[in-house]
DNA sequence: ACGCAGTACCTCGATCCCGATGTATCGTCA
DNA sequence: TGACGATACATCGGGATCGAGGTACTGCGT
């Protein structure tokens, strides 16, 4: 998830480590706060693998700034793990969250919704939150509120993001394009 | 988020490593599957830290069972967490999800209460996802379909889970009571 | 007779993540 | 003058997580 959103926010321009984590904490920090001691560490393991350029651009304020740069790698594992996200990046919220702040990317509309129609097939996926011994509790059996809580909770979100998600793939289809920019 | 829902499942009744990881996989698996080479690992740390006790049960189906009880430090550490919960735990969906499966432990409504109020702040706090420099991005701004429905379903999501958590606030400090079982 | 899926547990190594800590400069407010 | 917060980068050690693999038995289908 953070290198996904590394590799978006460097698509759209270079930045120096400090610019990035300004950006990541905009992006997801409120949810789950980036430390500092991820963020070097993931881009020096960036740089290793050839995915970064760093430009040392010396004065400035304080320490020599680390200009970041997407090489052409970069560039085309951005569009790789966009475009074949695995499960998690489909299934966990936050990564699901950081991969369409990206999508963009992809360019292709039909890749883009092939993309959102997996995304779609997970959320139509029947799911049980409970067992009762073996056998699945349905929303109705749930005399405890909170339980009741989340099953609420978590069909009001999957309505909303299902309606999105087809307004928007139709949108892809028509060519009634929503490549923005 | 783990030893959360250990603990929570062992309050409920005492289960053996395999029964609950079938439980956990109910809970979240369908979002964050649990790998049982994260499962083991934490029933021995936590049983090494007094949480747990492990009766050996032998023989019934292949190896030995070893069926998990939660000790009288585990239900105190289980009422610790649930009542004064870290900001991750308030803060991120799978996390407060989790926490909210087994609030009905916490007993006192009052405490249910404050907790689910604190959530309710997190919701209300202004959060802004994208930034363009250092300014914020507002959604009518966005030329990318895809960075807007983020925030369209974001908030949507917001929406339904504020209702669901001022009726239930309500519900609990009128003493119309919502313990439930 | 054999394989395979399910039940049930465990270890190892690689990797990732985080809190604490350190270095250094600049601008601002008191 | 001095404290503080922002800018800017980095390391270290401890801990969590995971994939791959291993052990062992039961029961079903073919």
């Amino acid at each position: 998830m953070l290198e996904l959103a590394i590799l978006g926010f460097l698509r759209d321009t270079p930045l120096h480590g400090y610019g990035l984590r300004k950006r990541l904490t905009a992006l997801i920090g409120h949810v789950r706060p980036v430390a500092e001691s991820t963020l070097y560490p993931a881009l020096k393991r960036m740089e290793t693998a050839g995915l970064l350029a760093r430009a040392t651009e010396p004065g400035a304020a304080a320490a020599p700034r680390h200009v970041l740069t997407l090489t052409e790698d970069g560039e085309r594992e951005l569009r790789r793990r966009l475009g074949t996200p695995e499960r998690l990046d489909i299934t966990d919220e936050n990564r699901w969250f950081t991969l369409l702040a990206f999508l963009r990317h992809l360019e292709d509309p039909a890749a883009q919704a092939a993309v959102l129609l997996r995304r779609l097939a997970f959320l139509e996926e029947p799911s049980s939150f409970f067992l009762d011994g073996d056998r699945p509790l349905r929303a109705e059996e749930l005399d405890d509120p909170f339980r009741r809580g989340i099953l609420t909770v978590a069909r009001a979100t999957g309505r909303a993001e299902t309606a999105w998600l087809r307004e928007t793939v139709a949108a892809l289809g028509t060519g009634a394009t929503a490549s923005g920019r």
